[in-house]
DNA sequence: TAACAAACTAAACAGTTGTTTAATGGTTGT
DNA sequence: ACAACCATTAAACAACTGTTTAGTTTGTTA
C-alpha cells in the first residue's frame, strides 16, 4: 500500500511540505520560509536541496506524476485511474497529493498538460475498444467525446471542494465520489433526457 | 451588448486591469505595482482607490458576479447561462471575465462558493421541471445529479486551455465550444453504452 | 584520531511586496 | 479669486521574498 514516498530522509520530508502547501495555497503563495518551517527545517536548506524554489516544484511535480503514472499496481503498470482509485481508498493519506494533483490542472504547468493529453489518449483508446466491441455507441467527433469524458472526470478533482461543500461533506471522501460516481454512472448508461423527449 | 464596465473612469480601468491580471496569474501572483502599470497609473492609486489589494479582489468578485447574476438579457434577469453565452459570443471582449470566472472557482473564494451553489439551486429546478413534464428521468440521488451537471457545466470552464490545446486551437473559441457541447449533448441525450450491454 | 564531505543553521543580501505619507495639480462651488 | 476637495504621483516604510554566504555540526572513512 505504501510507496518510496516512505524514504523519511530531510529531502523528502521537504517536498512533502512543498505538496501539502503548494497543494493548499498554490505555488505563488508558498514562500521557501513556509515550507522550510512546515518541514522543520531552515529556510537555506530547502535551496541547498533543492537549487531554488521552481526546481523545487518541478521535484513536486516529477514526484507527483510519477506516483500517478508508475506505480505499480494489481492492475498493471501505468493504469492512472488505479493509482488515483488507490488514492481515494487512503484519503488520509493521499489527500494532499490529490489536491496537488488538481493544482496541476489549474496552474497550467507543463506536467499537467501532459498529463491532461495522456489522460485523452487513454480514454480514447477505451472509446476505441468499447465501439469496436459494441459496448459503446460510436459518435461522430470521436476526440471531442475523449476530451469531454476526461475533463468531466478532472472536474471532480479541480472542483472537489465545492462538491463536498454542496453534498453536505466537510471534505471530499468516499461517500461524496460514490454518490458522484453513481450519477455518472447513469448519465453514461442512457443519458438524463427520456427517449421520446429528445432534443435535435 | 456592452455593459456599465464601459464607465471609463480610472477606478474602472484599475478594477479591469486587475480582472485581466489575477485572471491570467491568479490573485497571489498579482502586485499591486503590476495592476498600477497595466492600468497605466501608479501604485499608490491602487491603493487610494479600493483601500487594499484584499478589497481589490473583493471588488473585482463583486463586479463578475454581478455581471454574470443581475445582468439584463432577453431571456429575463438574473439567467446566468445566457450570460454566459454572450460572453462565449463576443470572446474578444469577454475572454477576460471567463477567465477570472473560472479562477473563481478554482481559487476557493467565498464568491465562487456562493456562485456554486446559487448553480447547484438552478439545475436543481431545471431537472424538476424536467421530470415532472416528463422530458428528463428521475433519478434517485437527485441532488448528486445535479451537482454532477454543475461540476461538468464548469469544468469547460476551469479546464479551458487544456480543452483549446487538445482539440487544436490556439485559445477556447467558439469552434471549441460547439465541439463540445455536440459531444455533451449526445451523452445527455443517451449516454455513451450501447443499451444491450449497460454494466450492473 | 585525523580528515573530509555532507547536512544543516543563522545571518546577511538585494529585490519586491502592500501600504503610508507628503506633496502637486486640477476641478468645482462660492 | 478663493477655498475645499478630489485625483494623482513620487518617495519612503517595514515586512517579506528567494538566495547566498560563512560557519557549525554530524557522520563516514582511513
Amino acid at each position: 500500500m505504501r510507496s518510496r514516498s516512505d524514504d523519511s530522509t530531510t529531502k523528502a520530508r521537504i517536498r512533502d511540505a512543498a505538496i501539502r502547501l503548494i497543494g493548499r495555497n498554490g505555488f505563488a503563495a508558498t514562500s521557501a520560509r513556509a515550507v522550510a518551517t512546515e518541514a522543520g527545517v531552515s529556510a537555506g536548506l530547502v535551496i541547498h536541496h533543492f537549487g531554488s524554489m521552481r526546481e523545487l516544484k518541478a521535484a513536486c511535480d516529477d514526484f507527483i506524476i510519477t506516483e500517478v503514472t508508475h506505480r505499480k499496481t494489481g492492475l498493471g503498470e501505468g493504469d492512472v485511474s488505479a493509482a488515483v482509485s488507490e488514492w481515494y481508498a487512503d484519503l488520509a493519506t493521499f489527500e494532499p497529493w490529490l489536491i496537488y494533483l488538481s493544482r496541476l490542472f489549474t496552474d497550467d504547468s507543463v506536467a499537467g498538460a501532459d498529463l491532461f493529453d495522456r489522460f485523452v489518449e487513454m480514454s480514447h483508446t477505451m472509446l476505441r475498444e468499447g465501439v469496436a466491441s459494441g459496448a459503446i455507441t460510436p459518435t461522430a467527433d470521436e476526440h471531442a467525446r475523449a476530451v469531454l469524458l476526461v475533463t468531466h472526470s478532472l472536474s471532480t478533482l479541480t472542483l472537489q471542494s465545492h462538491i463536498a461543500r454542496s453534498l453536505g461533506s466537510s471534505h471530499f471522501g468516499l461517500d461524496s465520489l460514490s454518490r458522484m460516481g453513481n450519477a455518472a454512472l447513469e448519465l453514461y448508461t442512457h443519458g438524463i433526457y427520456t427517449p421520446s423527449t429528445t432534443p435535435s
